[in-house]
Parts: C-alpha cells; sequence; structure tokens
DNA sequence: AAAATACCTTACTAATTTTGTCAAGTATTA
DNA sequence: TAATACTTGACAAAATTAGTAAGGTATTTT
C-alpha cells in the first residue's frame, strides 16, 4: 500500500551522496552509481530532473560531477520527491491535473485531501542534513529506532 | 507519488455504503455498484477480500447483501486498506515478505519506516462512524475544509 | 590540439502492476 | 422452482515502472 517509486527512493539516496561532497566538492554520477548501487544510465535521468529543478548543480569535464545548490539543511525529502513525481496525490482525484466529477458527494475526498497534506507536511520537515547527521549512528544501529528524531516513536 | 490504488478506494467506499445499513439492512453489491459508481463484478472481488478478513458478512438469497461485523466505530480505514493492499511498505524493502539487503547502511531506511508508520498510525485514527458522520455536512461543503476533524489545518 | 572525463538528451522496451471483465458456479428465500 | 444474490477463479487490456541504449555536448588536462 502506497507504495514509492524506484527513481524517488534512488533520487534521494543520490542527494544525500551530493550532499556528502557539499560546499565544495563535485560528485560523479559514477560515485553515486557505486556507492548506491543504481546504474549510471538510471541516475543521469534522476539527475537531470533534479538539476533542472534547481536542486543540483553540475560541473562538466574533468574533476567535475554535482554539487548541492544550497545548504543541506535546505533541502528537504519532499521537494526532491516532488520533482521525480510530482505531487502527493493519494488518489487520481486530487491530483491538480486531473480533477474529479464527483467531489460534492465524496465522502472520503477529505480524507485523502488531509492524509497527503500529512504526509507532505512530514517530509517537508526531514532534510538533508539529517539524513548526514543521521549517518554515523548507523552502525550503532539495531533494533532501538526510537532515539532517532524520525524514529517510528 | 504515493497513489493508492483504485481498489483500496472503491473498497472504502463500499464499506460506506455497507456502514449505512448497520446494524440490520443488508447491503447489496447491486446497490454499492449504483451508489459509488463502480462495477459489480470488480465489487464482487473487493467485498470478497474483506469478507474474507472478517470484516464484513454476507446474507444469501433475495433480501441479502452485505452487513458489517461490528460497529462502524470500530472498523478503521488501515483495517480496510491493509486487507485489499497489504500492509503499508512505502519501499519494497519494508514489506515484510521481501526484505532489505543493505538495512545497515542505509540512510533512508528509518526515514520511510517511519513515514509508514506515521500514515498507519493516522488511518488508525479515522473510522467508519467518522465518515457517516461527515455525509450530512457534505451537502454545504465547498472551499472551507477547515472545521472538519480530518480536514487540512 | 586532442584526449580524457563527465555530463546531456531522447528514444525505446521489457516487466510489472493495475484495473478491470467473463463465465460458471453455489446458497437461500419467496 | 424461480428469482435473487453472493462466490470463485481465470484471464486480459491498459497503464505504469524501471530501466537500457546510443549518440551528443562541454570542459579540463596534457
Amino acid at each position: 500500500m502506497l507504495k514509492l517509486s524506484t527513481k524517488g527512493q534512488y533520487g534521494v539516496r543520490a542527494m544525500f551522496e551530493i550532499a556528502r561532497g557539499y560546499p565544495e566538492s563535485p560528485v560523479t554520477i559514477k560515485e553515486i552509481s557505486e556507492r548506491q548501487d543504481v546504474s549510471v544510465a538510471y541516475l543521469e535521468q534522476i539527475l537531470n530532473k533534479l538539476r533542472r529543478a534547481g536542486l543540483i548543480r553540475s560541473v562538466k569535464g574533468p574533476g567535475g560531477g554535482y554539487l548541492l545548490t544550497k545548504d543541506p539543511g535546505g533541502v528537504n525529502i519532499a521537494s526532491i520527491l516532488k520533482e521525480l513525481e510530482g505531487p502527493v496525490a493519494i488518489t487520481s482525484c486530487l491530483d491538480p491535473e486531473e480533477g474529479c466529477a464527483r467531489v460534492e458527494g465524496c465522502v472520503t475526498h477529505l480524507l485523502w485531501r488531509s492524509l497527503g497534506a500529512k504526509i507532505e507536511a512530514f517530509l517537508e520537515t526531514i532534510t538533508l542534513r539529517d539524513l548526514l547527521e543521521k549517518e554515523p549512528l548507523l552502525k550503532d544501529l539495531d533494533t532501538d529506532h526510537k532515539r532517532y528524531r524520525f524514529g517510528v516513536a
């Protein structure tokens, strides 16, 4: 239920790798590919979208790669996913581009709308910096997720 | 991003119709089909799953139809969706049946896990009774969604 | 200059999932 | 026994996802 596509998942992981190079070291597609285990060709598609959206910029030629355009703390997860997968729209009738013929009589409309808003709000609170800060802790990770800021509790 | 399949959507709407008949009037598939604009054949699939899960029971023969097995206030949206679409699993590596090879090194694992938990918790708080109570208000609905309990605000 | 590095773009396609339909039942009641 | 209504499993069209492939452009180092 409510699965995120690999494009979105890989996009976030790629942004994490690029964030590690902030502010000075461009990260190449090849490095991202190796570290995150995603093909170069697929990453090209994904990074292109993110670049056109202004989230990253590229440096060509030897020594080049990708760089964040702003501080990792200023890039939230929702903004990454929106570029790759469009707006959060639990149902297609909530997609701004589609619309719904039966809004008025639909008892579930508000429910989905509300859920979508909650998801979006949550993803907007998490930034790449959170992921960067969390990385060192991952080595100790076992079943106690609660101590993390976005743990389950 | 994060779209719910029609099966889940129709399922909730079908359960709403069945809830309207609680506790005594069986609601036929045909009635649900007409009111919610979903084919009888497709509804059969959906209601079968919900019946096997024990959320509804059926009465055969003339005058028959479907009935809720418990009070509308005791049936939450998460329980309906889980039967139709499996557990909330933002990524396939979080699906209990699939698993993930790189959990330990994955910075995003906790993020998706946490988001899934939040979605689930929210859907568990909304019951069919909430939908039933909301229905009369729908006639006045226009842009002011905020007054509803699960409005956006 | 030219070779190497690395990004850029479009087109295409195989696999999967979704969204249903269809046909042939079984059970119950009037 | 006829009508109503649920039950089940197989199947298939359509849409989406998840990539691959091929060729191009820009920049830097030697």
